[in-house]
DNA sequence: ATGAAAGCGCTAACAG
DNA sequence: CTGTTAGCGCTTTCAT
């Protein structure tokens, strides 16, 4: 049996209150009763039982983290972002993998709470009805993350999409292309962020003149990209498309390897750009233009905000908008 | 208030351990009692409080999992390999994040065994003696999972890594390559894995009758094997190297960058090979040759085991050995 | 088959 | 400043 708060009492030969005051340092204890306490937790070499302690205060210092795939790169840095600051206010983090399915997302939620976490951050790639009800009726703090959709009716980071399009079309136009291919996914449902997204890219194209050239894909994964590579290469034979712009750096970059793989040279046959700026994205050569989704800045802030409303500090309501910066590398180059 | 088992009981007309009984399915109850109860823990709405369970049970269904970085891709497979398994036995991990620091490791060793965590899977870089000597003096289940130190002291899931460096160097020798360069990093102790990776190399190099041409570094990133570019292209053009063998893929894939962004042509002017199989390694073009460290396998058979220890199931002491596989891609080619 | 009661290890009034 | 006491929500004897 572990030594508990008791065994350290009797042998300092004080009270189990007292002891517990020197370890929570919530009362004042005379200096004697203090070092003798100090001196039998050092000899047991006592350690506090956290789950014992949770019980009474009903303060778990856990949060409990459901990811689509911990695997993935983006995911991953989300994940830093909210440890490495949850370890700043002593909350620990519990993760979970629903791999994009809505029943074990809503499974972990039950799961997790149970577990008495404070707070739950889902980050995910679907959207879920279920998860949307389940948290409006229970009053578990809640940050839903998702890089595909925006959820209205729930606390989220949301960035500004359209803007990181403008952006990356002004570059690409500034560069001199004007057949400008816009490499998107399936919309299934309104609230998809990409239909901003693609509304923001054929405003560009109207504004030089051009129609929109646009393919859509139901996979964003670096395969789907490279899959869709041969009908990228007829649309650009048909119709002198110069440079595609890819919703998410994944399908960039399989993009790139299919024209690597039938003898197509990016960025001098072709320009490719991408979106995330992914770690792939400064690795792969030629090395992807981009425009830079903060994920780890995401992960922070979303469990600093969380953090901060569960114990009680001053939360500042203005909107963080996390800046978006276009990242200019080789994949891209003036015609 | 949450609503407790005391509501139920009160809703069903039962006492609490009755209600306890029918959630645990632990002893007998009549069918009308049981009924009763099941509609009551419904319209409640009730969902036990884990921390409690835990508390008198002693089991609190969390597997602690310290890491390097999440982050890391080679790191996050592991994860999601404990994790799985972990589901599979109702187990939640807790994670943490020690980025490479030792007295880090050792804090989150004491603060997930306050948590009441019941193993703990250590994924480290470092050889850290402190956390052994604290393992081996606590009675917490544990795992040792080291990419480039043996922990012979603990348990851990080994690889057999002189059988990779000789498939690697056999398959390399079969294209015809002798002048063959091994980019390892510096062994600053004498567990280091690449000790034996090393004698593995010189080895082989000894059965064609070659002198070893070996350059170690101190930075396996891959930072590290773009600025080692300069002077391996040195070595290159002074001793005629045909193929540089790397101790690990982001140095392959470091060099590789350095090589391309210098005009240096994989696999024509030079063949490259790394160690590992990380994601990059089939994304990058070309792709690379490497022999494949089964991640997620490590992390599922590490808390398999652990499991099984923990719930007393015959655990069958065969050591298991992962099969080392070589992944021939387009880095290498014959000469 | 069921209820009463003890207790897991700890915190937080409450007295003193 | 310190000890006593009452729980936190749950499982588990021990009677009945």
């Amino acid at each position: 049996m572990a030594v508990t708060i008791k065994d350290v009492a009797k042998l300092a030969e004080v009270s189990i209150s007292t002891v517990s005051r020197v370890i929570n340092e919530s009362k004042p204890v005379s200096p004697e009763a203090r070092r003798r306490v100090q001196h039998a937790i050092e000899t047991l070499g006592y350690e506090p039982n956290e789950v014992a302690r949770s019980l009474v205060t009903k303060k778990s210092n856990l949060i409990g983290v459901i990811v689509d795939d911990i695997g993935n790169h983006y995911v991953s840095q989300i994940v830093r972002g909210i440890e490495e600051i949850g370890r700043m206010y002593n909350y620990d983090i519990i993760v979970s993998s629903s791999y994009g399915n809505a029943d074990t997302e809503l499974k972990f939620l039950q799961l997790l709470k149970t577990k008495q976490v404070e707070g739950i951050i889902l980050v995910s790639e679907i959207i879920n009805q279920g998860v949307v009800d389940y948290m409006k009726k229970t009053k578990l703090e809640f940050m839903y993350l998702n890089r595909y959709y925006n959820v209205p009716e729930l606390p989220t980071i949301a960035l500004d999409n359209k803007k990181a399009v403008k952006m990356m079309m002004d570059y690409l136009i500034e560069l001199g292309h004007k057949k400008i291919l816009y490499l998107s996914q399936e919309t299934n449902s309104d609230n998809t962020i990409e239909i901003e997204k693609i509304e923001a890219y054929k405003e560009s194209m109207r504004s030089i003149g051009e129609d929109p050239i646009l393919v859509q894909i139901n996979n964003h994964r670096v395969d789907g990209g490279y899959k869709i590579g041969r009908e990228i290469v007829q649309i650009k034979e048909e119709k002198g498309v110069t440079a595609v712009f890819c919703c998410q750096d994944e399908l960039a970059i399989g993009l790139m390897n299919y024209l690597y793989d039938n003898g197509i040279n990016v960025p001098n046959d072709i320009s490719v750009s991408g979106h995330g700026d992914i770690n792939v994205a400064s690795i792969y050569r030629p090395t992807l233009t981009t425009t830079k989704e903060p994920y780890y800045d995401m992960g922070a802030i979303s469990i600093r905000k969380m953090l901060k409303k569960l114990i009680g500090e001053p939360i500042n309501d203005e909107e963080i908008v996390l800046p978006i910066r276009l990242i200019k590398r080789e994949s891209c180059k003036n015609i």
